[in-house]
DNA sequence: AGTATGGTGGAAAACGATTTCCTTTTTCAT
DNA sequence: ATGAAAAAGGAAATCGTTTTCCACCATACT
């Protein structure tokens, strides 16, 4: 393997200044950049990330916390997406990327997970879906020795910074387009988990709208599961004139509901995921660009290791109507 | 952060007597083990495995090689389920992981990629999906600079171990059950990737049970897309007796087609992903444990870099009939 | 006693970068 | 022409391991 050695001979110049060529540091003359460069394509040469890493803290390696099947059980592509979209940015980026599932530490405590990350010489952590209830991340985040960026939840330290759509506005607006198409007055809100970040910020948009039209509403908790919406919808949506459910999936059992019981209501999903082309009835929904989301993530983690602080940044939705995709039903 | 010297120093040994204790070398005296072991838990060591990647070769940074959407346009948990299994696993054997996708290298040469790995230090890697035509991927097999398993692919070297289900074996399965159930003669056989090495053991299968039963069966290339399934079928189905097809996503393909031309034909599946229990009907498919096959397949791969020589090996599936499972249609 | 033998432990050289000084050279104002 | 300041480049320490090789000591065998 053609090390940095090996460049700096070729070019006739100490080891010290490849580095500093490398990584445009100043006091470089011109002249000398361009033997650098000519010697390190000339052989090829593609720095040792590793060695980099273990030499300087600032190097990045950075990991993704990944919590699955938590919110959809592993029948959507938000969590594919997500990593993709880091991982690609990543690699623009020259980081190194190694990718963590929440259960992987479920019985370790915060200290043992920081020793862990550091012997993997991990400066900079993304967590995708983060709970209330997760004190483990939330004690990793307090202490702030790692850069972090979180994904659905509004944390932002001197050395963390959060990414999110705005929920509740983007609740609001695709309840709104829903009750407003169908001319409805009785809603059936059924939320999300109970600990989650969005589930509170979607609900206020959900009271914004009712407060606004002066609607009524009857709020349930439907821990994004697909079943407890349906059971959900089968007890209270008889006599209510339209189901805003704070998923696609939680949407999904509503339908499901609702053939069962033979009645027609509007319903109302969130995130847009590819599995609703499947079932068969159009709804509105709020598509988020989870790839994108993660890729300004990784971008936003990059600043963070650069020295900028924290911040909060807030991503584009889109309300779509899912389409009816011909499907079998 | 502490380190081998920390403990080395609070030991009373030297750092080498370390290093021995930790990586189970001989040559240590019981006592001295003791002795170390007990520093070790004192400071609360972890080793630090950037550090150790760059000194050793045998250390092992892996990278997993995965082929984003392909089969089935990323509605499916397959490629998560790879990423999750081997990720967990390789946690328990204390290797380092960093996933890439074949998407990011399209554009590279061979030559790119190999020097792209080493710059990770990486010494083995694990291929999802292969197809034929991936040159690069072929090339970097060939040469064996890495160790590797090629998951779905039956290649084999000293340094590539190979591992799948059998797939002759299992397609004959899954299609002797559902023309036996059906009573059929008369067969339409959706095939999968013109270049994919599964389709080819998987249309044996297929003759295998043709010949046997003295069947007779049309076979045309679905390349894994649910569009082409749908239009092979609604061209061919009509004087068919079954719909047999390669993957679940052709066979809802298949399905939809045989709903719009309103006629009943029994299909039959294959991979058992999630999808399917949402689309409202019944059908035979077999049900890979991918995440098991993933596991297996950095579990092979750990073999390889101890040195044991390359191998195949063959993963268990079940047969199963997808439930309809009261969604909405 | 003198010499193999073999089990133990340590010193030091890698691995491939980054980074801190320090020396040399250049520039520029006086 | 002179001296001070700034720019350019290099030597060497460092990061935390692994691994090779060497030194030591005890035992055993002539």
């Amino acid at each position: 393997m053609v090390s940095i050695k090996d460049v700096a001979r070729h070019a006739g110049v100490a080891i010290s200044t490849v580095s500093k060529v490398l990584n445009n540091y100043p006091n470089v003359s011109e002249e000398t950049k361009i033997k650098v460069n000519k010697a390190v394509d000339e052989l090829n040469f593609v720095p040792n990330s590793v060695a980099a890493a273990l030499s300087s803290k600032k190097a990045g390696r950075v990991a993704l916390f990944v919590n699955l099947n938590v919110q959809t059980q592993a029948i959507d592509e938000i969590d594919m997406q997500y990593i993709q979209g880091a991982i690609t940015k990543a690699m623009e980026l020259n980081l190194d990327v190694i990718t963590l599932f929440f259960s992987m530490f479920k019985d370790r405590t915060s200290e043992e997970l920081t020793r862990y990350l550091q012997s993997q010489s991990i400066t900079g952590i993304i967590i995708y879906g983060l709970s209330k209830e997760d004190k483990i991340l939330h004690k990793l985040i307090d202490e702030q020795k790692f850069k972090c960026v979180v994904v659905d939840a509004p944390i932002v330290n001197e050395n963390t910074s959060s990414i999110w759509i705005d929920n509740r506005k983007a609740q609001y607006d695709v309840a709104k387009k829903t009750v407003e198409e169908n001319n409805c007055r009785r809603i059936l809100y059924i939320q999300g988990k109970k600990n989650g970040y969005v589930t509170e910020e979607r609900l206020q948009g959900m009271e914004d709208l009712v407060k606004e039209m002066g609607l009524t509403m009857l709020v349930r908790k439907g821990e994004f599961s697909e079943l407890q919406a349906r059971n959900i919808t089968m007890r209270y949506g008889k006599n209510k004139d339209v189901v805003i459910c704070a998923s696609d999936l939680m949407a999904i059992g509503a339908m499901k509901a609702l053939t069962e019981m033979d009645i027609f209501r509007p319903v109302c999903g969130f995130d847009g995921i590819v599995l609703m082309g499947y079932v068969g009835k159009q709804m509105n929904t709020v598509r988020q660009d989870f790839a994108g989301i993660s890729a300004k993530a990784m971008e936003e983690l990059h600043y963070l290791m650069d020295g900028a602080p924290g911040r909060n940044v807030t991503m584009p939705y889109t309300l779509v109507r899912m389409k009816y995709m011909d499907i079998i039903c």
